[in-house]
DNA sequence: CATCTGTTCTATTGTTTCTAGAACAATAAC
DNA sequence: GTTATTGTTCTAGAAACAATAGAACAGATG
């Protein structure tokens, strides 16, 4: 899986790191089952702190993503284990960015596509 | 227009009033035209400082949605204004949030559903 | 036993967020 | 024309956050 980190962006390293998972998740190149790197491997791999990794594995099993077992290792949990908050959570997430399209001009139709477009390209792969 | 700030809330307070006077746009509480209080009279209803509505101000411009115009004030931008950057940055943005509904086990219809609801929730104020 | 695991602790550095006060120049109001 | 208000700019400080660093611990794995 690769993973691409920019130092430089307005957005946390642990969140990019946190995203691009959610990311090959949602794409399946990482199944549920399947077991993350430990946090100082991948962070020698990203060339980031240790703490910053542990920071994102930690984010992902708040949000239901991923199951970090102690002396073990973080697993990928099964989609059927999500739970109401986090449908909440998300609702809460997506109304300033659909709010914001509506007043930059989309239309609904427009904004459904761009969904659907996204949606499509994540699933092709 | 009735502005809520959580200053406990891990949004920033100049982002909080941000999405808010966006989703006010989108509602068609305020529309293309109308103006925004001045930074020092908003700052004083919020009970926040001055400096922090500013800076909601000069992020709301950065996004194309008002348009600051010194010693007159803060008004509304036309939706034909926008353009392509915003659509990038907008698409940028609903990434991650879709590939986590889908890893969470949302399905292509549920997360269009979600997306129609929000978007008839606030078109039909 | 030795290694690797995630965890925890202290510490430092730099950035961000928020508040605060003051001053400036241009507009608006009277 | 004077006054008040406007957004802007500057310095300044406090608090929180982000990221790095090094060390140590206890349990699991080999």
């Amino acid at each position: 899986m690769i993973i691409r980190i920019e130092p430089d962006s307005d957005i946390p390293i642990y969140e990019q790191l946190s995203n691009q998972i959610i990311e090959g998740i949602a794409r399946g190149v990482i199944q549920p089952g399947d077991s993350l790197p430990s946090v100082r491997a991948f962070a020698s791999d990203l060339g980031v702190n240790m703490h910053t990794v542990n920071k994102s594995y930690h984010l992902l099993e708040k949000k239901g993503i991923i199951k970090i077992v102690p002396k073990s290792g973080a697993i990928i949990s099964s989609p059927q284990d999500f739970n109401q908050s986090s449908l909440d959570r998300l609702k809460d997430e997506y109304m300033p960015l659909i709010a914001e399209s509506l007043v930059v001009g989309m239309s609904q139709k427009q904004i459904l596509e761009l969904v659907s477009i996204i949606i499509n390209d994540i699933k092709k792969n």
